[in-house]
RNA sequence: GCCGCCAUAGCUCAGCCGGUAGAGCGGCGCAUUCGUAAUGCGUAGGUCGGGUGUUCGAGUCACCCUGGCGGCACCA
């Protein structure tokens, strides 16, 4: 007999080979109906497996949150096979459960048409409706790869010759249809339900290798309910709303345009966004004891030799040759440019550790199907530090690194969601030892901060491991913003060193790291975060003073005049339309406040702000709009430091009319 | 770079099976001076990303190039 242990603690005896659905009707006919899935020991099962031993026992309904990937799973498959009917000799591959949906890659010489993609769908729902029984069958190895090469699966029969020699080779039968599966799967296709759809269709390689042929990816996305699926959609089109693209142009922040693929075009309001960022960072890196450098944007050839980027990233760089022959390249990095500095004249362990920063602008010529947007350009501006410390200091600075890089993100209303460690990758430089004490050196500096990183295996860089910052915006997507390495490769490469207290010479280490990545991306990321309705303080217009009136004309310059003067960015909008139409077109651009002036604040001397977002008016002296709004405008790092909250500062002050 | 899709006024988009281009918004002009999310009327903008071909005739079909988009690969 076999014990299964029930989630309320309680504890039954069964007979061996006894399936999840039996145990199920045995509790109530409705639960077995209910049944898609079993758990044991908190590993998932399909509800008709026989249970070959006892443990912690739970039987899960398709609400289970762990179902969902299983109906994500069985979605793909019901894709495969209606795929399969419908086009004849297209081979399958594999087709996981993924973040909100699946894919199923397919092996077919004809493309796929969007046109396809509604009679797939269309032929799912049918596969559904037909309820087939899904079953799972253990194969023999041999035999399983000869039927696959018999029956056309190439692909299939090499995923067999690459399964573990331990591993059973398990077949899911579904109605006439089979494929090759690990499983869990549900007990039929009516069991995956039709809150599915199929999203798009894209070329993906082969086991990921750009080596290897190119497959054909439908991509789908499925839910537990139809609720769910409308509310995913509608979040899919929230997002697209804020694409940065889309924004930048109707913000009038920046654009791009054909001759300079990957290059930025960034229009008066994107650049007072950027240098308010840029302001910020230099107080940030100030007080963080960093000092400000410039490194030259062209060097010779002969040093990207040295540094040995010529060598693994020459296809990378732009290059230039010159009318005497010199062949030059623009920087790709900073780092060693910085080494350049450090090692100017003699630098002793008192020096160390050494922060120093820099706005550098880089250019890298990334592959053309990798631009997009602000996300990925060939030209950008990092903002780059580089700390050379000795061994010992390593695991203070990347703590207090990561407690900056934490205020700083948050300061830009993103949350730090979680880090990852990135270790050895392949290729890579160095030793075992060498990997294993420097990711450990990170792991130690993470826990010192508070934080337990997760590991992303082999994501790290070829010279060095890394800490990678995993951001959430405001509508739950996560960004990746800020890293830092460890790396002992390049200072030895170029031979920095400093004098130790035993006047000997010693190597620093290096320590590369960004907080925002680069202001093209991060402000790429903020904008999404704000779907461009920027706090005051970022905001590239701050406040527009709008007339009712012509009368109020005057009144209205001079309150500008009297603003800007407190420090603020505004504009004045006199134009003979209706103020309606003032407010409206103001808002639609996102203007946080709007100072509204007619014939009576002229005459009282005051100002009606309006707030973004809210329909009430503030009535304010105009001294007092002044001083309120500047307080309110502050950065956060100044709001901090003369012990405001900027939270709430500004809400104090004045009376709401409404 | 690879696979697929797309490319029409400043913007968003319509233009069916080929017969020489439309709308809304925006712009400009005139009128309106009107208290917190769109005042009315009028008017000017495109030869349809570039090229080749098919055709009596192409925005509309085919092919090539360029670029954009969605993925894949890449991301020091």
């Amino acid at each position: 007999m076999i014990d299964l242990i029930f989630p309320d603690g309680s504890k039954r005896e069964f007979e061996p080979g006894v399936t999840g659905r039996d145990v199920a009707a045995s509790i109530a006919p409705s639960l077995a109906k209910r049944a898609i899935l079993v758990k044991l020991d908190g590993e998932l099962l399909d509800v008709e497996r026989p249970l070959e031993r006892g443990g912690r026992f739970e039987i899960l309904d398709r609400n289970a949150p762990e179902a969902l990937e299983t109906i994500r799973h069985d979605v793909s498959h019901i894709l495969a096979e209606a795929v399969q009917e419908l086009f004849p000799g297209t081979q399958v591959t594999i087709g996981p459960a993924i973040e909100d949906g699946f894919y199923y890659d397919f092996a077919r010489d004809e493309p796929f048409s969007l046109d396809d993609l509604a009679r797939i769908e269309q032929r799912m729902k049918e596969i559904v409706d037909r309820d087939e029984p899904i079953r799972r069958e253990v194969w023999n190895r041999q035999e399983a790869i000869a039927h696959f090469r018999s029956i056309g699966e190439e692909y299939k029969a090499q995923i067999i010759e690459g399964i573990p020699g331990e591993e059973p080779i398990t077949v899911y039968r579904q109605g006439q249809w089979k494929d090759l599966c690990r499983g869990p799967h549900l007990p039929s296709t009516k069991a995956a339900g039709k809150a599915f759809k199929l999203t798009k269709l894209a070329g993906a390689y082969w086991r990921g290798d750009s080596n290897n042929p190119m497959l054909q990816r439908i991509y789908g996305t499925a839910w537990a309910s139809e609720a769910d699926l409308e509310a995913y959609l509608k979040r899919v089109e929230e997002a697209e709303k804020r694409d940065h693209r889309k924004i930048g142009r109707q913000m009038d922040l920046f654009h791009m345009q054909e001759e300079g693929r990957g290059m930025v075009f960034w229009h008066e309001k994107g650049l007072t966004l950027w240098r308010t960022v840029e302001a910020y960072m230099r107080r940030r890196l100030a007080d963080a004891g960093y000092v400000e450098v410039r490194t030259p944007q062209v060097l010779d050839r002969v040093f990207w030799e040295k540094s040995g980027h010529w060598e693994n990233y020459r296809p990378n760089m732009f290059v230039c040759e010159t009318v005497e022959g010199e062949e030059l390249a623009l920087k790709p990095m900073n780092c060693p440019g910085h080494i350049q500095i450090f090692s100017f004249g003699q630098k002793s362990y008192r020096d160390l550790p050494l922060r120093m920063a820099e706005f550098g602008a880089c250019h890298r010529y990334e592959p053309s199907g990798a631009l997009h947007g602000l996300m990925r350009v060939r030209a950008f501006t990092q903002d780059d530090a580089h700390i050379f410390c000795r061994e010992d200091q390593i695991v203070d600075e990347v703590a207090s690194f990561i407690e900056l890089a934490t205020s700083i993100h948050e300061d830009f209303g993103l949350v730090r969601d979680h880090i990852t460690l990135g270790t050895r990758p392949n290729p890579r430089a160095g030793t075992d030892a060498f990997w294993d004490m420097a990711e450990a050196q990170l792991l130690d500096a993470a826990r010192k901060a508070g934080v337990e990183p997760v590991v992303a295996e082999g994501d790290g860089a070829f010279y060095a491991p890394k800490l990678d910052f995993q951001l959430k915006d405001a509508i739950g997507r996560s960004w990746t913003c800020g890293t830092i390495q460890n790396d002992y490769v390049l200072p030895d490469r170029l031979g920095a060193e400093f004098v130790g207290e035993d006047g000997q010479k010693h190597k620093p280490v290096m320590l590369h790291r960004a907080i925002l990545g680069s202001f093209e991306r991060f402000l790429g990321v903020l904008i999404e975060n704000y779907a461009g309705a920027f706090p005051l303080w970022l905001s590239p217009v701050q406040v527009v003073v709008a007339t009712i009136t012509s009368d109020a004309d005057d009144f209205a310059l001079k309150a500008a005049a009297r603003l800007r003067a407190a420090g603020l960015r505004v504009e004045t909008d006199l134009r003979n339309e209706k103020i309606n139409y003032k407010i409206r077109e103001h808002s639609l651009a996102k203007t946080p406040v709007i100072a509204v002036v007619g014939r009576r604040e002229a005459e009282e001397g005051k100002v009606a702000l309006r707030r973004l977002g809210s329909d009430g008016q503030q009535i304010l002296g105009l001294d007092e709009a002044c001083n309120v709004l500047a307080l309110e405008a502050l950065p956060p790092d100044i709001a901090r430091g003369r012990g405001h909250d900027a939270a709430t500062v500004g809400t104090a002050a004045g009376g709401e009319v409404g």
